[in-house]
DNA sequence: CTAGGGTTAG
């Protein structure tokens, strides 16, 4: 009994840890119960399991198995799904069939979570058919699904870009009688800050407050970035103070979020203030924040400063990310300093990163300096663009008053099955009919109706 | 124990 009783005091001291990526004091914990006589029990490697899927990565987790069977203890459904949950962590769809296949071949009968899990390993994955289908199968094994199943759904539908169908199913559900937690509202506004509804999302987080479903950091933190991505500043900041009053600490996610907003729309000394606070607090700064800040630096023009942090991040071990390259080049760009952008750009290709963002920041900084036949030039040499390619050249174009060939390519953006912004195409009619030339913007009006027609 | 948030261009 007592026995008993210290196992579940090391396992809560044991999750603690593994919680806040102290693996190695988890193990050293594991040790010191040992030497007094706590064994460990199932549970105590489940936790370590999850630790280490987490912090170190699939393999890692996979490994604590042998320990267990060396301490003679059988893993058992938690342990498998856990494994599954790791291993769809790391986009590793064959890791968590296999988890899947060994759970069976041991008799294990797999459980809601384990579907769930696999469903949204599927939807990670891009393939939101799959994921559908393990939806089916649950209904067809006569499991109940439970609330983190729909939610799962939901949020993999919206990232697939069934977000319409996501918002349906939703509404259904309330119909039915289902009560969205507020899990649901955050993915559902977080879906929606991408296409920018704002209008939608605020009727969310209205929605949240007439249900008496009290917002928690995540949702505070959703509803400020979509205020901030509409450029609507002083209602995101709002937010953010009521988040304050509301007792939430800002917390890294909160931070980063206002900082890049304030540094995006020109209000340094306050971002600067945000800064000084998180540093107070002795965060364990991510990658995620070391961009944030890089990016802070690179905007001012100091590039010493951001180059000094780059080497401090890289010093605590931390890997540079897309968006740590992005900066950069971004960063090189505004400062014209192309080449150095250039040969960056072309290392980041080699590593094979996706580079779109990349590259648009470079195009758009060589239009920016006025080297627009250069920026043309990239452009055709590559094939990674999307509409925001198209209207870097084209603002500049017609700056230039280009307009005859901003027309062509706003139209063969249309072709190829992009939106265009308004403005751009208003810029280049007025361009076309100012020149003189009233019979080519004529032509120009025409040629746009014909392929929306048979674009969208 | 599993589901939701932060960083890049326009």
């Amino acid at each position: 009994m007592c026995l008993r009783l210290s196992t579940k005091l090391l396992n809560i001291s044991v999750a603690s840890l593994c919680r806040t990526k102290q693996l190695e004091k988890a193990e050293a914990a594991l040790i010191d119960g040992i030497r007094l006589g706590v064994l460990p029990d199932v549970v105590t490697y489940n936790i370590l399991i999850t630790g280490y899927c987490q912090f170190v990565g699939f393999d890692a987790g996979y490994h604590v198995i042998h320990r267990m069977k060396e301490a003679g203890i059988s893993p058992n459904l938690v342990t498998y799904n856990s494994l599954m949950a790791g291993a769809t962590r790391q986009h590793s769809l064959a890791c968590c069939l296999d988890m899947l296949d060994e759970m069976l071949d041991r008799g294990i009968v797999p459980d809601i979570w384990s579907y769930n899990t696999l469903m949204h390993c599927f939807f990670r994955m891009g393939r939101p058919y799959d994921a559908y289908r393990i939806f089916s199968e649950i209904l067809l094994k006569n499991i109940s699904p439970c609330q983190a199943t729909y939610n799962i759904l939901i949020n993999g539908l919206c990232k697939n870009g069934y977000i319409k169908n996501a918002l349906m199913l939703f509404r259904n559900l309330q119909h039915q009688g289902y009560v969205p937690q507020i899990v649901t509202y955050n993915i559902l506004m977080t879906s929606l800050c991408k296409l920018r509804r704002w209008k939608a999302i605020m009727r969310l987080f209205e929605e949240i407050r007439e249900l008496g479903i009290a917002p928690n950091a995540i949702t505070y933190t959703t509803a400020m970035k979509c205020c901030f991505r509409s450029r609507r500043y002083k209602e995101g900041l709002q937010i953010f103070f009521e988040m304050k009053s509301r007792g939430y600490a800002y917390d890294l996610f909160a931070c980063c979020t206002i900082v890049a907003a304030l540094v995006k729309s020109g209000r340094r000394r306050i971002a600067d203030r945000c800064i000084a606070h998180m540093i107070k607090i002795g965060y364990d700064l991510d990658i995620v924040s070391y961009n944030t800040l890089i990016n802070r630096h690179f905007k001012e023009g100091k590039l010493e400063k951001a180059y000094n942090l780059l080497d401090v991040a890289e010093s605590r071990g931390l890997d540079c990310d897309i968006y740590t390259h992005t900066i950069l080049i971004d960063g090189l760009c505004k400062a014209g300093n192309f080449s150095v952008a250039e040969r960056h750009l072309n290392h980041m290709k080699m590593m094979r990163f996706n580079c779109l963002v990349a590259s648009n920041c470079f195009i758009n900084g060589l239009c920016k300096a006025g080297y627009i036949d250069y920026a043309l030039q990239v452009f055709k040499s590559s094939d990674m663009r999307d509409s925001s390619t198209y209207s870097s050249l084209v603002n500049s174009l017609c700056k230039q008053r280009r307009y005859l060939l901003a027309a062509q390519l706003l139209l063969s953006c249309i072709r190829s099955g992009m939106k265009i912004l308004k403005s751009d195409q208003k810029n280049v009619i007025q361009g076309l009919t100012r020149l003189g030339t009233k019979a080519d913007a004529e032509r120009f009006k025409l040629q746009v109706r014909i392929a929306k027609l048979l674009h969208y």
